[in-house]
DNA sequence: GATTTTACGTA
DNA sequence: CGTACGTAAAATCT
């Protein structure tokens, strides 16, 4: 049966969709289905009534296997079978009849017959003129079954409908009156720079750069959403400038770096280019797009399309970059500057401009340490990736003997046929995320330990973990350093790699207010993560000549964060009484995984042996995160039946931390927010389900204690930055190299800027810091330095949880 | 040659 | 049924 469209004549929004289903097929009426339950659904959460609006499909029969390609005479979908060009002139004249004040694309398919484009994840959100019919508003979002799929879609869908709806009020499309000057001549340019400096107003800048190498081609201004002027500088590989006025071109943006506030989108990476190649440094970068992004929406994507399609009313642009790039550009900035001051204004008003400052300030520290770097002891290096080449061929030779054949262990698919058909040993499996997905076999660590357990007598299970062991060190000591032996990082405050731009990015970031650390684009040296070198690995990073390696660690952060959330007094003593214990030696009494062990095994303290105090440990890590009995079991070597055991005791034994985690499942019921103890608001996007609960426990003591840390270190740098190298940041910790002689002078800096107390429900909770030193990463101890704590009223902060 | 999958290091 | 992050090598696709 053919489907109408339906919906009240003098509707303002016209929806429309693909094709025909089952449903849809048997009533003659779009959207009856799954789908247009989810429709209705999504809609509601709009605020959008279904009866108020049109609903119709693109073609208007069920195609067989409920297959949209059927329509078409090409793979692609690009060319209309004849026989169904009349499907698509019925749209036309519906929307003609009716005109609505906006029609609202879903999917692929209506977006290609309304505007002649194919990919919905470029082109949803933006305001559309619609090539079918001239003149028509238009928005483009996902198609409903899309979100059933994918749910990560499905917060940016309510957030295009919400948009649909605000736009519903006229049919006006947008006029564009922006005014983008590109590839002005070096004096125009310059004269702009002098007229922006003179002003002294907000500049938004953006730079496209080239690899390798990462040079500027193309940089430009706007001092206004409605202008911005770009000048290139490199056109292919060729400088379009001679070498003087090049020189001036930068001493004019020099200029404007100087005097103007600016505001750009990852500040960090073009501030940090301008400052590396160009020698230009920029004073007050006043606002980053993508830091406000990552505080407003926290778990969406953050490039600078992404932003525009969800707090502008614009056309799309980013599609042009190929063709324009300097006119892209110049776009680029006007967006910039618009995007601050939407995100500015929505900022104050959900009560987050604090949070966004703090995290602003961190991009400098963070910049700062990704262009310093840290220097590589090359001979370390070679030494120890000379041990790995050995203890891998070691190996490699003793398992040859027993299995009789060589394979490469690094290879996941050799390595199951070896052990799971030609040894016929029984298939392990990867762990599933939920019941409904497919087994996974899997020949990793973890797989290995398992068989290991089970056949204590074969030696090649502790060769092949050997072997993946040194295999992996390997490519942490033999790194790519530049020609000073220096090895960067990029810190990224957002903690967050950019998604791919080719529309199949993977999972979105949660991004729990810590930095994370990749590859410098800017200096492409080393082995780029620094926060996930082994404990081994880190020898290689050692302290020149009458320095030394100062570390200074939150103690046990987040178990203090727990203990003070879930209310637990005799922790909270505990931490209490070790942070007012002087005397080093004394200080190890108050160990919290011992006094795990003696709740669990129930005796003293002193008679906890390390085994049991290692249970402890474990556990309360585990079950801070609602941990199960398999995680327990494989991380301790033990029965699933004896893990069970451990853990019923153990909740037995600390009742608050159910409690605390239901009152976590209720605030989110409520709006599906978190706030941690800073102030910072986490919206969480997932399903309603277990995945999500987990998350959001780790989120308060995860992000809270990230937040503390980098509060601190963003004080300490900015108080003796000019002193002092500051070298890592390791999420609880950060490192400094100081002259030997100095490591108590600067331990007391740093407690001074990193120990503060925060009031949870009146009660004081203050977050020790230990220190250790050493002559490189990897070999340093405890360095203990007594500081008596006062409470200070002024550094604290109130919260009620 | 480009993309996806598998594995694994840290806090 | 800890979570979060980034990278390398193998496997697979085109």
């Amino acid at each position: 049966m053919r489907v109408k469209t339906v919906g009240p004549i003098g509707a303002k929004i016209m929806f429309v969709g693909e094709a025909s289903g089952e449903h849809e097929d048997n009533c003659g009426r779009p959207f009856e289905g799954f789908a247009g339950k989810t429709l209705t659904g999504l809609m509601s959460q709009a605020n959008i009534n279904r009866n108020e609006v049109l609903i119709t499909n693109v073609f208007k029969t069920r195609p067989p296997g409920n297959r949209v390609s059927w329509f078409f005479l090409d793979k692609e979908c690009t060319m209309v079978k004849p026989e169904f060009r009349d499907d698509i002139e019925q749209l036309k004249q519906d929307i003609q009849f009716h005109k609505p004040n906006i029609v609202v694309a879903l999917g692929n398919t209506a977006l290609y017959a309304l505007y002649g484009e194919k990919i919905i994840s470029k082109f949803r959100g933006y305001i559309l003129n619609s090539t079918l019919v001239p003149g028509q508003k238009l928005i483009a979002t996902y198609h409903p079954q899309n979100i059933n799929w994918e749910w990560k879609n499905h917060f940016p869908m309510i957030l295009d409908l919400k948009k649909a709806l605000r736009n519903s009020d006229t049919p006006d499309i947008p006029v564009d009156n922006r005014i983008l000057k590109y590839d002005v001549s070096a004096d125009e340019f310059i004269n702009y720079c002098e007229k922006f400096v003179e002003d002294g107003c907000d500049i938004s800048l953006d730079v496209e750069t080239l690899q390798p190498g990462t040079h500027v081609t193309i940089l430009g201004l706007a001092p206004s959403p409605d202008f911005a002027v770009s000048i290139t500088l490199i056109d292919g590989r060729m400088p379009t400038l001679s070498y003087t006025k090049e020189k001036q071109v930068w001493n004019a943006v020099g200029q404007v770096t100087k005097n103007c506030p600016m505001i750009m989108q990852n500040g960090s990476y073009d501030a940090g280019v301008l400052l590396h190649n160009n020698g230009v440094y920029v004073r007050d970068l006043k606002f980053d797009t993508l830091i406000a992004a990552h505080i407003c929406f926290p778990e969406m994507p953050r490039d600078l399309g992404f932003i525009a399609s969800i707090v502008l009313d614009v056309p799309p642009w980013k599609h042009l970059a190929n063709q324009n790039k300097a006119y892209y550009n110049a776009g680029d900035c006007a967006a910039t500057f618009e995007i601050a001051r939407r995100l500015e204004k929505q900022l104050k008003q959900t009560d987050q401009w604090e949070q966004f400052l703090f995290e602003m300030a961190e991009i400098e520290p963070a910049l700062m340490m990704q262009i310093q770097g840290v220097k590589i002891n090359k001979e370390v290096a070679s030494e120890l990736t000379a041990e790995c080449d050995r203890i891998t061929q070691d190996c490699d030779e003793k398992l040859q003997v027993i299995t009789g054949r060589k394979i490469n262990y690094n290879s996941p698919k050799q390595l199951q046929q070896l052990l799971y058909i030609d040894m016929g040993l029984p298939p392990q499996f990867k762990k599933r995320k939920s019941v409904n997905e497919p087994r996974k076999i899997s020949a990793d660590k973890k797989a290995i330990k398992r068989l290991k357990r089970d056949h204590k007598d074969n030696p090649m299970f502790d060769l092949l973990l050997n072997y993946k062991q040194y295999n992996k060190l390997r490519q942490f000591v033999s790194v790519e350093t530049d020609e000073n032996d220096y090895v960067y990082t990029s810190y990224n405050v957002t903690g967050k790699k950019f998604d791919a731009d080719n529309g199949t990015d993977d999972d979105w970031r949660k991004s729990f207010g810590r930095w994370s650390s990749s590859q410098s684009v800017i200096l492409p040296y080393g082995s780029g993560n620094l926060q996930n070198i082994p404990e081994v690995a880190r020898k290689i990073y050692t302290a020149p000549e009458g320095y030394v390696f100062l570390s200074g660690d939150l103690v046990q952060a987040e178990a203090v964060v727990v203990a003070y959330y879930i209310g637990d007094n005799t922790l909270k003593k505990l931490f209490r009484d070790r942070l007012n214990e002087p005397d080093p030696e004394k200080k190890k009494k108050y160990d919290v995984h011992k006094y795990t062990g003696s709740i669990m095994f129930r005796k003293q303290q002193d008679d906890v042996s390390k085994e049991e105090r290692r249970i402890g440990k474990t556990l309360r890590h585990a079950s801070n995160y609602a941990a199960g009995p398999t995680v327990i079991a494989d991380e301790l070597g033990c029965s699933l039946l004896e893990a069970k055991k451990l853990l019923l005791i153990y909740y037995n034994s600390c009742p608050q931390l159910g409690l605390w985690h239901s009152r976590i499942q209720a605030e989110l019921r409520q709006t599906r927010v978190l706030t941690n103890l800073y102030g910072r608001k986490h919206r969480f996007l997932d399903r309603w389900g277990d995945p999500l609960f987990r998350s959001a426990y780790s989120y308060k003591p995860q992000s809270s204690v990230g937040d503390h840390l980098n509060i601190g270190l963003t004080q300490f740098y900015n108080k003796y930055c000019h002193e002092v190298r500051m070298i890592f940041q390791l999420h609880d910790a950060f490192y400094l190299l100081v002259k030997e002689g100095t490591e108590e002078y600067w331990a007391r800096k740093m407690y001074e800027e990193c120990v503060r107390t925060i009031y949870i429900n009146d009660e004081p909770m203050t977050i020790e810091m230990d220190f250790k030193v050493g002559p490189s990463w990897g070999e340093s101890e405890d360095f203990p330095v007594w500081i008596e704590y006062e409470e200070d009223e002024r550094k604290s902060r109130y919260v009620r949880v």
